[in-house]
DNA sequence: ATGTCACAGTACGCTAACGTACTGTACTCC
DNA sequence: GGAGTACAGTACGTTAGCGTACTGTGACAT
């Protein structure tokens, strides 16, 4: 059952996971499909095994793996919950392996809109990484589950010794800066059905494994910056073709080809970009 | 006539300018106004002194700046000018003291929307500073004037040796995301007045010295993403409320407060996050 | 089994901004 | 000095999305 279809990158096997072991094992590369199916059997974290889900992890050099493992620990995220706020630093970078981070940004109006998001394809506390304290928005948990976080002082001192886990941790930024200036323009140019496909589309690519999502009306409504009344329409159309399957407070993703009609290039342009910025480089 | 006001970190002079000299002499600390009206008189690049307008490079540390100065040379660019378009990687990166670069998002349906703007504060050329072909926009020189600008590998040269480098970028680099993300954000939930009067604000800024600002109503419009009607609406109240003058082609801020009362809260907000990032650290 | 309530659907008048197009006028170039 | 043109102002019907509010209903608790 093991190491039949390789995604390669995606994810890994790693030996013994405890704090402060230095030792490395990459035993399997396999399908996100399957990894799941098997972490659903047995814990993820049994003590012997850990398995990870989060592709920056996945896919740094043994090395820079080895160097940051000691430091990571599993946490599980619940939907609501703030991580940093205005100035706030975070005291640690969290790299989602199920779970969804949204940065939030909010007017002095009472208005709000989402301005990047971050899930299994990235870390959440590129400020901290970055030396500043320059996140002007709210950092919360969008669609809950797990991740693994390490202490920013202990990322800085591997990434000041590591110039490869500085290249892919800037290239993650580069990607994460094209989804911000993209999502800018979106929010300029394109209508709510078409920001409300895109949405989806990017959260459930970042949720990392098919399944419900838990998401109110009222919550994208917030997230998108628009009343929630515009969501039902948007939504509602996106339902009536077909594409999504919406029951009181959780939506459920039929068509994903469908969904990429409905929604704007703006997807298709952030995807590709972090596709291209975080293919893992030969070692 | 020298060293009276102490602005510090904006602008200093440097000893002999040419390539590969290394040594370094920093004579003077002064406003910016008096640099400007020294600099009208004599050249700036005189072949014995050079004055170096830009916030980056006055902020960094002696020995970073005596680094790069030997690859540095000084361009003019022309208004209109193309630096970048889609996944073009720069061959320089540029540290503008006069112009402003506009990163600008174009969509199929032949829209386009400024996503971000680079002056005086900064650096064009992020992405090939962090070593990928992310950015999707089109960067171009929005009002023209002088730049330096230095080669990428020898940037990336210099950075790999000098932490204290990267940090400076890396700060940089945050508060051009925090930009990124509250531009966004307003082009969401903001009018297109209030959006005009944040952009004129933030060019003027950029161009580090108070002179008329050569901008077309259309050239405008396509940087708010708007109808060039809808920027003569929002242009002429802010000139009916005494802000700012308007001729032909050309611009003329008079009232910045008024302006700032005119604008969102997003103006403030980047504002004061460049001066924290930016802000010179202690040697 | 029933009641409650949270969530989704819908309606309606309003406004900002749109697309388009025509007009007026200040420069520029003969 | 006059013609031509590029730029700004204005108008008008259209539309997307807003604010608000009421209705319907599925899920859950008592």
């Amino acid at each position: 059952m093991f190491a039949r279809a390789v995604r390669a990158g995606h994810c890994r096997y790693l030996g013994e996971f405890a704090p402060r072991y230095h030792a490395l094992e990459a035993r399997y590369a396999m399908s996100r499909e399957e990894l799941f199916a098997e972490s659903a059997d047995t814990p993820a974290y049994t003590g012997a095994t850990v398995v990870l889900h989060n592709r920056l992890l996945g896919n740094m050099s043994d090395a820079d793996l080895a160097a940051l493992v000691p430091y990571l620990e599993r946490v599980e995220l619940k939907v609501g919950e703030v991580l940093a706020k205005g100035r706030d630093l975070l005291t640690h970078v969290y790299f989602p392996e199920g779970c969804v981070i949204s940065i939030v940004a909010h007017m002095a109006d009472g208005t709000s809109v989402e301005v990047g998001t971050i899930g299994d394809e990235g870390m959440a506390g590129l400020p901290a990484y970055f030396d500043g304290d320059a996140s002007e928005g709210e950092t919360l948990v969008q669609i809950p589950g797990s991740a693994m976080r390490m202490r920013v002082s202990h990322l800085l001192q591997e990434t000041g010794a590591s110039p490869s886990l500085r290249r892919l941790l800037n290239r993650f930024a580069l990607a994460y800066m094209t989804q911000l200036a993209q999502n800018g323009a979106c929010n300029r140019l394109h209508s709510i059905e078409q920001r409300c496909a895109r949405w989806l589309l990017m959260t459930h690519d970042r949720m990392g494994q098919p399944k419900v999502m838990p998401l109110k009306q009222q919550f994208l409504a917030f997230m998108l910056g628009v009343r929630r009344a515009g969501v039902s329409v948007a939504a509602g159309a996106l339902q009536d073709a077909g594409f999504i399957r919406y029951r009181r407070g959780s939506i459920r993703v039929l068509d994903r080809p469908g969904l990429q009609r409905a929604s704007c290039e703006c997807y298709e342009i952030i995807h590709g970009t972090f596709e291209r910025m975080l293919a893992r480089v030969p070692e």
